[in-house]
DNA sequence: TGGAAATACTAAACAGTGTTCAGTATATTT
DNA sequence: AAATATACTGAACACTGTTTAGTATTTCCA
């Protein structure tokens, strides 16, 4: 049956043409000029098509943020390599940050949207997001075990640094640092890590 | 000249009656459904009219913010008496994240979403968010200055801390713990408190 | 090979959104 | 009483996500 197979390949690699155009344009124009007419427009097809190979738009960017997370993991795994786990979970942090900076419409999308979480079902997991997080656990189980840290418990704490670390980047991205105007806003997320670390350290 | 007063008067009053009954429908219904047309409809006058009392969209849903802000402060200002400031600490903590529980929409609105911060021009300031701040960094410079807390600085330990708060209700108003089924949700904020707690003590 | 069935796609409509503006009705002033 | 100022609105503009009926095109089977 080597048409079916043809076919099937050829729906995936619609629904990728798709897929890449969306994010392009979401990673160019930002999410509120990303409509499902102007991608439509973008790959000359009619807007009906797209719902032929997602259900919703909350699915298409489902889709997108994955692409996130594949993007964030990515720099995490980088960090590998690194033996005392208190300086690894500094990295990590920086990481984070960095990579919210750089990318703030990847990061709306993957941790302050509510868009892409609608998407997921009752008892469907957040597999992407779970990923990040659990090299996170990984990192804090460490310096817990050669008792770099104060925390006894590594989920409560990932928890916790996970919590800081978005609501530092979350409050940055959306503008309610603005008028802190006594603060340089390039050595804030800096600033605030150390502290953050230093609160930790054992 | 009374006349000018009294159409002044007249003009304030039917602000107040606009922004009540957004800020109710807000609170009802929640953001997606609170549109021009349905707050119109409700008031039983036209969408145009809206816009003879406020800009936009955005300086209604600044001003609706702002009476989120009050509140907040309200359940702040609770806790004046208490003496000790690291338990004073603990307790503004535990009302921010009380409040996000509460009052989701109104968190949404003054610390997540774009639109209300959209309305502040460049040299304006943030008046109702900097007034809860501010609240939270005395607190903080006391617990300095009797050295119950191990932080020098009380701008960065203050934003430390509010990072954290805010990431961790933020995280959960969109959902990024839903599938975290281990974890009692219902616990969870009141163990990461103590958790940061325990860190940032002296 | 010809007709039925399945697939791929789209035009058009639906019901909504924020916003603008010309025009009207009412109230105030001269 | 006429002129002016104020308050308000209907209708339009340019969008949005989504659904559906209908049309081409391709594949399958007798």
């Amino acid at each position: 049956m080597g048409i079916t197979e043809r076919k099937e390949r050829e729906k995936q690699e619609k629904k990728s043409l798709i897929l890449e155009a969306a994010t392009k344009m979401f990673l160019q124009d930002g999410f509120d000029k990303t409509s499902l007419r102007n991608i439509a427009d973008k790959i000359e097809y009619s807007p009906a098509t797209i719902y032929l190979y997602f259900r919703d738009k909350n699915e298409l960017f489902y889709a997108i943020q994955e692409k996130g997370f594949e993007l964030l993991l990515k720099q995490f795994k980088k960090l590998t390599s690194i033996k005392d786990p208190f300086e690894k979970l500094i990295r990590v942090g920086r990481e984070y940050l960095k990579f919210a900076e750089k990318n703030p419409e990847y990061y709306d999308l993957m941790f302050i949207m509510r868009s892409p979480m609608i998407h997921i079902e009752d008892e469907e997991n957040w597999d992407c997001g779970m990923q990040s997080f659990h090299f996170l656990e990984e990192v804090v189980t460490e310096c817990i075990r050669l008792k770099k840290i104060k925390s006894k418990n590594s989920t409560t704490a990932s928890i916790a640094i996970w919590s800081f670390a978005h609501g530092l980047a979350a409050l940055h991205i959306r503008d309610r640092f603005k008028n802190m105007h006594k603060i340089k806003i390039n050595n804030l997320m800096e600033e605030e890590l150390a502290e953050m670390m230093s609160m930790m350290k054992a």
